[in-house]
Order: structure tokens, then C-alpha cells, then sequence
DNA sequence: AATCAAAATGTAATCGATTACATTTTGATT
DNA sequence: AATCAAAATGTAATCGATTACATTTTGATT
């Protein structure tokens, strides 16, 4: 079933078919509604690889991530995929562990697919050195990390702000020796170490280089890092992480030890996750919108499709304190 | 650049490229190595689209599954994509919301992106009432759900072996009265309610039909079937549940009503997630094979895309009892 | 009715690969 | 050296849509 049977059978040329087809201006309402009752009839469906081909734009747009296992990610995902779907798009889905060889093949990959336009989550490598080139090689919205001094649509969440927000409360508490741990390669977990640091000057206190760790993003890692703190001399009072990963490696450690939450160590996190509120004491933590990052990053590259000369603009979600028990809050 | 500016530098016919670069037999080494090494240097990718119009076959595969937030499927997604990858494939991802209308919408749309082949997570609608003119329609791989009398491949788990074991484990115990909450609409929930009826019944207890619950698989189902049971006037003195976020909600009344777990109510279900390990006390589950059914699913893909005459299987692979401590082992 | 710009429609080229078929080359055998 | 099947390579058609350009139709204006 193809156009040219659907142009037959209507008795026009292929031309008008593809014109009606595509809601192109300049056709008859009556050779329209023609042409739209034999389609409908003979049940057409279009090739997407020659209409692809022709017209250089395929109806796939690339989602590139870290790594789909991640519920952020797996958030997101979906309000990409809802949003594509609904435009009639198909989405990709490139998971780069954030490898930037991987990234870049995927990236590669996507201009042979012709992609309509990628949403991506750089690497941090990428996102720290970020070509505008790139930016401009076709429609494309960065999110998750900022991507400074380039040109381009990205939507992220206030990381700065959010991370502040989550050290002050536990210095409302009374917390003093605060431990916090970062993803040492991603710009939001330094964005969120600047919080962290800004809030704790803020209150007058000194930076203690020993509780500021920077490690990468996997839960043998906060394990490993929270295990040492538990066990120097002088261990913090309260702990804070930067990723949901973090969080379960922190938390298993403090919890192999068998230490008092709140009573001995605070603990709060960034990341919502079903263990969060399962355990007791539940944990404080900062909500990352996480479907609302995809869904406004998928419009935003619809709009960008249908119009690559607007103006491109960065936009900040707010993320959201949630306060429960671990920090000692009663509520 | 494309395949004629390969064919001009090297001196040779674009047909002889394309034998090439498809490592097709019948082409002279010094002519092979020659055209690889101008691919090379002009940095040649393949149009996507083209070679897909003209072989009526894409490099890209359809995963087909309920919802990419469920980690069951997020984690068979992560191993479908890195199968796909090393065989030079792409991912399209769809989410049915085990809708079959958008099951079927997605069903077409592979059709028209020419899938080379589709991994499907079936509705269950679908699943009791499989055409087996789907299933040779293209390369196609079932997954999760058995689809009965069809000519297809299929990765399973032992859902009716796993639904016994685990309510073995709490008739080990000395639990008599046990609830078991299952999944209506999917084949997977039955399966694993005959597993769970078996033991009863081997164990020489009668089936009190007031404790085999159908209902939905969300959370909110499994949070108010529960509050039900808690409140009778003679509750169970276990729950088993069939999925993970029945298991969410069927939890989540226990904590609401603070009681003791395993002293008053032992709990055991399907789906291993973090929760289940940071709660205290941790909960017994059955672990399903998550990431080796996406990617036992990928590999018997693409060896039905290379050999599409080879017969079919179905492969059921084991699920896992991991024992913890609220069902009252001590381990 | 003639005129003519705008609207509607058609013809044929085109996108970039694969592949059917034709032709040339190779190399073993006599 | 002649023969000839097999191997290697080339030519040109093809996949199914979009679109540049050409042509025809429409309908307002004179």
C-alpha cells in the first residue's frame, strides 16, 4: 500500500496525495476529503524510511541518557515518550553509562538516522566542553546538566538553589559537622556542592575538606565513603547526598553499622524513591520533577522542530524539600 | 557523504562499495581493503533510511512493554539496548500502559518503520488471544507473558514454580492462613495464583476463596485490598503478593496500621526492588531475572533476524527465592 | 468576454542505498 | 593457447515518499 495505489485509486498524481497527506496548504476541500476517504479505506500507512529519505528529517527524535535503569531517567523517558507519541514521533533510546565514546557513537548514529532532534544528557566531560557546532548541528535540548556559555534549549532544575535549601534545613536542626557527598563528574553534583557549601558559610561555619567528598555516582561508592566517616575519630553529625544512588550505598552503611537515624547521624538526600518513605525513619529529601524535565524538554523540541529560529532559552524547574523524619523534624 | 563519493575515490562502482561495506562475499581483498580505507578517511556513515527503503528492512527494533518507569521493565530495556548496540541495531521504545489500542497503534508503526524486529511485552488482552499471523508477521520476541498454541519465541520465568515456592516458604513457617494478592488482567498473575493454590492444596489446606484477591497491579489496589484484610474480623496471619507494586501498597497499609512484621503478619512477594532490602525487616521475594530476560529476548531476536527459519522456543528461565527476615527466618 | 494573478494540480527528478541482471576478469583444466 | 565455469565487478532499476518546476484551472476584475 503505498501512495502511488492511493493516487490511483483517487484518480490524482501522487503530488496531491502527498499534499493532503502531509496537511499541506492549496488543495480542494473536495479532492482532500477524496483523497482522505481512499486512504482511509485502502488503510494506508506511510513508509517512513522513504519519506525519511526525501525530506532528510525522519519521525524519530534520539533520547540519550545515562542509563535507563535509573528512575530519574526512566521518569523522563516516559514523559518524552508520551509528548513524542502524541506528535505522531517515535523515540530512540541511547543509554551512555556516561561514557562519552558511547555518547558521541550515539550521537554519530543519530545523524545517519536523520533524527528529528535529540534530548540529551550530557556527560559531564561534554557538558563541561559543550561545541556549539553541536548545539546547532539540528534540534536539540540538553537536560539534566547545564551547558555553559552555549547556545541552546536545555532544561534543568535549580541544583544551586536545591542544594542550599537541603543543608539548611539540616543546620535548622542543629546539625554542625555536616557531611555531604557529590558526584565528582557531573556539573549538577558540583552545582549541588555549591549549595551545600553556600549554605553552610551562610551560617558561619568553616568548610571541612575531610566532609566535602566528591566521588562518582554509584552505590559501592557512597557505601565506601559514608563506611570511612563512620569510622574516623570524629564522625559528622548529619550526612547529605547529592543522587538517589549515593543515598543507597550511604544509607546501607550507615545501616550495617546499626546506627540510630536521627538520633546519632541525620541523614537527607537528593531523589525520591520508593525506600525513602518505606523505611522508618522515612527520609527528608529533595523531588526532582522528574517527569516534568521530559515533558517540557520533549515540547520544548517540538517547538524547536517546527521552528528552528526561535530564540533558544534555558528553563529551571524547581525541585521540591520534602520533610520527613530523618533529619529529626517531627511532622 | 554517501555511498558515490566512496565509489568515485576508490575507483570503483557504488555497487561494489555497498558489497563492502555489507561484508558480502565476492569481492577481491586489495579492491575491499582499498574501499575501507577511503570509508575511512572520509569519515563515510550510512543513510539509514536509505538502506532501509531499498532492503525494506531498518536497523532498528521495536521494545514493546507496559511502562519503562516499572523497573522490571527498565532493567529489560537497559539489556535489550545493549544487545541491540553491539549488533549495530536501535532501539524504539514504546510504553502500552497495558492499553491494547496503543499496543496495537505501536504494533503498526513498527510495521511502518520497517522494524527488522519487535520485542513485545503483550497486553494481556493480546497475550490470551495472540494471532498467529502476528507472530509471522516479522522477527518477533515475546516476553514476560506466556502467549498459548502460537508458533513464537518467547522468554518467560517460571511463574507458577515461583508463586509455589514462595508460599512454600511461608507454609514452612507455620502459616496457615495465608492472603495472596495477584494481578487480574495479566497471565503472569494467574500463573503465579496456580502456584500459589498448589502449595495450599499440597500442604492439605482448603482455599479460602476470602483470601485469593485479584485485582489490578497498582499500588493503590494493593494498599486498600490490604487495609481490607487487616480490618476483618479474622485477618491472615501472612500476605503474599504477586508484583512489586502491589507489594508498594500492600506494605504501606501494614506500616499505616503499625503492625508487627513477621510477629503479627508475615510478608513475602514477587519483584525484588530497593526497598525491599533497606526496610527492616527485610522482605523475603522472589528475584526475577530481569536483565537476563532482556537480554536472552535481544540474543533470540537477532538470531530469528538472521535465520528466520530456524524454529522456535520458548526459553523460561529461573526466578530466585531470597530469604530474609519477615516471613520470621533467621538468616 | 478578455485578462491575469493566484490557486490547484501534475510531471518528473530526487533522496542514498541495495540488488537484479549483465558483463568482464580470473584461473583451473585440457 | 583455448576453453569455460566461477568469481568479481559494473550498470541501471528500484524502494516510496517529497518537492522543484511546469502546467492547468479558478475566479476576481476590467
Amino acid at each position: 500500500m503505498k501512495i502511488k495505489d492511493i493516487a490511483e485509486a483517487a484518480g490524482v498524481s501522487t503530488a496531491t496525495v502527498s499534499r493532503v497527506l502531509s496537511g499541506k496548504q492549496n488543495v480542494r476541500p473536495a479532492v482532500r476529503d477524496k483523497v482522505m476517504a481512499v486512504a482511509q479505506e485502502l488503510n494506508y500507512t506511510p513508509n517512513r524510511a522513504a519519506r525519511s529519505l526525501r525530506s532528510r528529517r525522519s519521525s524519530s527524535i534520539g533520547l540519550i541518557v545515562a542509563d535507563i535503569q535509573n528512575p530519574f531517567f526512566a521518569s523522563l523517558s516516559r514523559a518524552v515518550e508520551d509528548i513524542a507519541q502524541a506528535n505522531d514521533y517515535s523515540v530512540i533510546l541511547c543509554n551512555t553509562d556516561e561514557n562519552p565514546e558511547k555518547e558521541k557513537m550515539y550521537l554519530e548514529l543519530m545523524q545517519n538516522e536523520n533524527a528529528a532532534g535529540i534530548i540529551l544528557a550530557p556527560t559531564g566531560e561534554l557538558a563541561r566542553n559543550f561545541p556549539q557546532e553541536l548545539a546547532d548541528s539540528g534540534p536539540m535540548v540538553v537536560i539534566d546538566r547545564k551547558v555553559n556559555n552555549i547556545s541552546v534549549d536545555s532544561v534543568v532544575i535549580d541544583n544551586f538553589d536545591a542544594g542550599q535549601t537541603l543543608t539548611r534545613h539540616l543546620l535548622d536542626h542543629g546539625y554542625r559537622r555536616i557531611a555531604g557527598l557529590f558526584g565528582a563528574n557531573s556539573v549538577t553534583g558540583q552545582e549541588r556542592r555549591s549549595g551545600f557549601e553556600a549554605a553552610l558559610r551562610a551560617a558561619g561555619l568553616d568548610l571541612d575538606q575531610e566532609l566535602i567528598i566528591e566521588i562518582a555516582a554509584k552505590e559501592v561508592e557512597g557505601h565506601a565513603a559514608v563506611s570511612r566517616l563512620l569510622e574516623a575519630e570524629n564522625p559528622p553529625e548529619a550526612i547529605l547526598t547529592s543522587s538517589g544512588l549515593l543515598a543507597t550505598g550511604a544509607f546501607r552503611a550507615i545501616r550495617d553499622k546499626e546506627i540510630a537515624v536521627p538520633q546519632k547521624i541525620a541523614f537527607a538526600t537528593f531523589d525520591e524513591s520508593p525506600w525513602t518513605t518505606m523505611i522508618r525513619p522515612a527520609i527528608t529529601v529533595i523531588e526532582q520533577p522528574t517527569y516534568a524535565i521530559g515533558q517540557t524538554a520533549g515540547e520544548m523540541l517540538f517547538k524547536r522542530i517546527k521552528d528552528p529560529e526561535r530564540p533558544t532559552r534555558q528553563v529551571v524547574l524547581s525541585s521540591k524539600l520534602i520533610v520527613r523524619q530523618s533529619c529529626g523534624a517531627h511532622s
